[in-house]
DNA sequence: TATGAATGAGCGTTCATTCAT
DNA sequence: GATGAATGAACGCTCATTCAT
């Protein structure tokens, strides 16, 4: 009777599908998006390529298993913090650590957005909706006054760009100590570099870049 | 017979790689690096397949002739800038827009410097090189006074990736003034939002949102 | 055990088989024969695919049954209508309308016949059998005078082919109102021939074939 | 210089095309249009499948080269006889003979047109020409007065069926002399009809088709 | 130097069939 | 008898690369 066996069954299956796409993952760090292929998905997961065809109808829907399982969730954690009632820059802060935490976690979300070829249905997805998210943040901080008064969409690119690169960061193997100075620094740069500081002295001009800046420590 | 005929036949061969070089560009143009076959190429080349292995040994080779033909002279460009003795943060300017003049005139470059998987020979060199010369100026940056002094290599970092996004943006058929605009942005979050601005008020203390936090201990 | 259960056993498989050929049958209207696959065949049985395995050991043997069940009771049919008493051409008539109300009855006996690629199985034992009918039954029709005296075997063939014809009629959806016109049309063929033989001279018993008949209009 | 060996090569490739039209013949004739893999083409021609593929982009050409081949030609002809002035029972006798001709030189042309699978493009174009020529010569013929009034896309169909027996028949690897000798045998059931009529009354000018003709012997 | 022909490895995918339980 | 997992061979097709001339 497949009584009980039904519910053991999507259980395997979904084991199944954990499994490969672990080995996915792995094929993926080591050969790269373009590198991916069936053939070298099943040899990792100890499987036959045909057998693989059991747990995924096709590679499409192998590497959109990668959206739902790395790429959506942060996403969503990000867009979450961007509906908060915090203010921006705390707002980017929190977006900065959140995503840092999720590629600490899952190092296939690095090589995943990286590498990924630009006409990727996953780039195609995710991209827009990082901008619009970095964007609505800056639009809401100019807003309430925070951040210079520069065209959003560009600041936007701006730490998206800079956010890859900590991927890439984490992806070149450094020390989780290694990457968390490197949020630290974005942070910094973004919060004490871009929001506007109040009542600049008029006599600043002068400043002598050596001298007198920096009050860090 | 093959005297005098030595230059003659390298001056040649330059001419041959050279238009080959062109032609692979513009396929890179249209197909991006995924569609760059050796077939299309030498199609654009008007070449045979064959013949095109007479100028350029393997795919590899003639990837990496893009890094000596539109990398290279912008990797070079740059690397006077960083060597020049201009303060840093007008380095950092000229170097921006330096990248920028390059990007425009070499759509190709764009395309390379994109799609590119990340294990070819070229990002394997360029990357490195970029990192290091922008860490360089942060360095230097620092030591002038001119920079919050955060570990250079990241802020080269974050730099860096903001720059990929200068090129996507281009990629993606941004207009010219568009492209312009955010090198302003950039420019501008660089030099007013890195650099430090002097004499903050004492009773700044009180202000901003972020305020508690500016003040790294 | 085993032991009444054996004719109990004999009888579960025999209605397995029964459903499988009916599930099997849905999927050849469906999809035609190319698409006849053992998956959508057991999908369709509410089976598993290996569980089918159980009851036909190939898909030659299921494709098999579908000569006992659809194929061999027409055939068995017709083959009664030879060995009847009639006159020939009505023995024709009879077969044609007979023939014809198998196919209007069983949708999947059309697919069948016609799809199947001729190397199958199923075509190579029907074909002789039909041919051999039909030449039997224009033998016959000779020998009472009833028909030209052409080689049997060739008529045999045309009515045939002319039959097929009503087969892929129906296929491409034919309503029944106009595959009874095609039937009633063949019937009157046969029986009236096509050309219409002008006031033919009673002593045109003599007739040659080619001679007289030439000359229409 | 590739002035000359500019038309060489087309001709050797012109020649190349051929063989391989050849040898893809002969496994259309061993394995049936669903067993003419490329692969099976391949080592007909004794080629790599790879190079297969420089002499036709793909499967559909290749097929479709048949058709140029083989269908066209004989569809063509059979137009042309169509389309001349012959009263229609002659046209039809045409017909007959000239696809036989082309069937005995082409053999190929037989599988092709039987077993060819109902969705192939090859089907999907040249049965409908078929039925409408012949459906055109019946309408002709019966405003002629050569044939008897029936539907003559019906009577189109029969003689579409009769006509693929004869395909059948040689495709069984019948004499030229039985083919021959099939299509004299329909011809003759055409023109006079299959059964036998006595002695019509001159006064039979009015027959209703049916009802006369049912006294035979 | 230049050509056209050829090759081999690999791609994503399908399917009939088998095996352990 | 029934299940789910697994397999191997084949499919159509692409591409970098080589070889004889």
């Amino acid at each position: 009777m497949p009584r009980l066996s039904k519910t053991r069954k999507a259980l395997l299956t979904t084991m199944m599908r954990e499994s490969i796409f672990e080995a996915a993952t792995s094929v993926l760090c080591e050969h790269g998006v373009q590198g991916t292929t069936m053939n070298r998905v099943a040899e990792a997961a100890n499987l036959t390529k045909s057998n693989l065809y059991n747990y995924f109808q096709d590679k499409k829907e192998l590497l959109e298993f990668f959206n739902t399982r790395l790429v959506e969730p942060c996403l969503h954690a990000t867009e979450e913090i961007v509906q908060s009632d915090l203010l921006a820059p705390q707002k980017l802060e929190k977006i900065l650590r959140t995503v840092w935490d999720y590629c600490v976690k899952h190092k296939g979300l690095i090589r995943l957005l990286r590498g990924t070829d630009q006409d990727s249905e996953i780039r195609r997805n995710t991209r827009p909706r990082v901008l619009k998210m970095l964007t609505a943040v800056f639009e809401r901080g100019i807003q309430e006054g925070s951040f210079h008064p520069h065209n959003p969409a560009h600041m936007g690119r701006m730490l998206s760009g800079s956010l890859s690169e900590l991927v890439e960061l984490q992806a070149e193997g450094a020390s989780s100590a290694e990457t968390n100075d490197y949020v630290e620094a974005l942070v910094n740069a973004v919060v004490n570099g871009i929001v506007i500081r109040v009542k600049r002295l008029p006599e600043a001009g002068t400043t002598s870049p050596s001298a007198s800046t920096s009050e860090p420590s």
